[in-house]
DNA sequence: CTAAACCCTCCCCCCAGGGTCAAGGTCAAG
DNA sequence: CTTGACCTTGACCCTGGGGGGAGGGTTTAG
């Protein structure tokens, strides 16, 4: 992790490391686990918005952060995001593919 | 199309527009075939650095923008480029399908 | 003459950070 | 005690394709 994701991650509201004397911030056990937790789900397509409803099952005490309903709600709605994007690129390869073919056969007959 | 594309089109140097006299933009018909085949090739999610070839090809007295060798090539990038995105995504949806099943599961059994 | 409807430039916003910076804290060796 | 090396902090600009709006000038219809 960078210390630049680790502070996004704060300033979305993620974590709240307490601070100690100097100023630094004091990362507990409960932190670590959270940010590998988002490094995760945002590596899997959600946004950091998207990520709330696992860290509140964190929270609540689970050991793991998808066992709560919202948190498959969220993993339902990624997978149907993630299918409607698939359609979309399909769609966008075909008419890539003809716009080559067409240009291409322009090229030859001309 | 709206003031806030064309400008930002001119803004990437796509576009240059002569001004009137009191500082107004003044589009010519080339400037309207442009924007016409930059937004087309937008919608096919080329980048506007990636529009470049097509409107030198327009810019090169030719009637369609995509019939010049330079075109054809950033059709190939731009297939392979989704090509690749859909096999990632295709990838990320088993992965998420998992782990949805494997929380589910976990859910009934515990 | 005035009000509506254009046009202009300039600035902030999205998202998940990356890069770079100056200022200041910490800890070892000398 | 001081120096140097390394750490942290907040603050700023950057990404792509614009959207939204402020604040001001211009043009046109009534």
């Amino acid at each position: 992790m960078t210390v630049k994701a680790v502070r996004y991650y704060e300033g979305q509201g993620l974590l709240k490391p307490r601070r100690a004397a100097n100023g630094y911030r004091v990362y507990d056990a409960e932190d670590v686990v959270i940010v590998r937790e988002v490094k995760a789900l945002l590596s899997l397509g959600l946004t950091a918005e998207q990520t709330y409803p696992f860290i509140e099952c964190l929270r609540a005490g689970n050991d793991r952060a998808d066992v709560c309903p919202a948190s498959l709600t969220a993993y339902r709605i990624r997978i149907a995001e993630v299918e409607q994007r698939i359609d979309e690129l399909t769609a966008l390869r075909e008419r890539l593919t003809g716009l080559l073919t067409d240009a291409e056969s322009w090229r030859t007959n001309e």
